[in-house]
DNA sequence: CAGAATCCTTATGGATACTG
DNA sequence: CAGTATCCATAAGGATTCTG
C-alpha cells in the first residue's frame, strides 16, 4: 500500500541521498516554519500564520501537512471550541536544525559576498 | 543595471539567508552536478551529459548558465574544433561542499530511518 | 561537441469564498 | 480558529529538432 511520503517524494527521481533532504527542505515555506518551530518552539496555527506574514492559510495548511507526512513535525489537535491546533518538531525536525543553521550561515556570506556586489557593483 | 543573480533571484521573496542557499542549490539537476564537480575537478559539457544519464542538454545547459550566474562555478570555452567546454567550482561553489556534506548525511539516515519504514512498513 | 530554438505538459503557488 | 474547495496564472521542466 502507498504511504505519504512515497507519493510525494519519488524516489526513482532521488539520485543521491542529498536529494533527499532537498526534497522534504524545498517547498517555499518550509524553511521558515522549521526555523520558527525549531527557534521557538510549539506554535498554532494561527501563530504561524501571523509570524508568516505572506503566507496564505492554503499554503500554510498544504506546507504543515507535507511536513507532517515527512515526519518533520507532529500535529497535535485539542477538542476545545473554538479548535486548537498545535505544530511542533519531531526528533527529525530537530536533527534538521544544525543542517538549516549552516545553509544560514553560507548563504548569509554568500549575500554578502556575492549577491549585494552584484546588485550594487560599484 | 540588473544583473543575472538580481533577475534570477528574487531577493524579495527571501525571508532569510538559508532561502538564498535554498535559491541557488534548488534547480532539479544543481546538486548532482556541483557534487560531481566537487568531487571529481573540472568536467566537459559532454561528460557531465555522460555522468547524469536522464538529464537533456537543454536542462544541462540550463542549470549550468544558473549556476554560473549565481557564480558557484565557471565555465571556461576552448577556441577549437570542435567545441571544448570546461566547467568547475568556483570558491564560493567549493565552499558549498561541507554543505552538500551534510545534506547528504542527513539525508542518508533519514532515509533509513524514515521512508524505507513508510515505504515497507512491516 | 556543445549548444540554441521551439513547442508543449505539468507542477507549483496563489486569490477568493466558504465552513464545522 | 483552523481549516476546505474552487478556480486560475505562472513557472519549471522536458521532447524534439536544428546548427556553428
Amino acid at each position: 500500500m502507498a504511504t505519504e511520503i512515497k507519493d510525494r517524494i519519488n524516489l526513482s527521481e532521488i539520485n543521491c541521498e542529498k536529494e533527499l533532504t532537498l526534497a522534504v527542505i524545498g517547498g517555499k515555506w518550509k524553511l521558515i516554519i522549521l526555523w520558527h518551530l525549531g527557534h521557538e518552539g510549539t506554535k498554532r496555527f494561527g501563530e504561524l500564520n501571523k509570524l508568516i506574514p505572506h503566507i496564505t492559510k492554503k499554503m500554510l495548511t498544504n506546507q504543515l501537512r507535507e511536513l507532517e507526512d515527512d515526519q518533520l513535525i507532529s500535529r497535535k489537535v485539542y477538542s476545545e471550541v473554538p479548535p486548537r491546533v498545535e505544530y511542533s518538531l519531531t526528533e527529525y525536525g530537530i536533527s534538521l536544525m544544525p543542517v538549516l543553521q549552516m545553509m544560514y550561515e553560507w548563504g548569509k556570506n554568500y549575500g554578502e559576498s556575492v549577491v549585494w556586489k552584484k546588485q550594487y557593483p560599484k
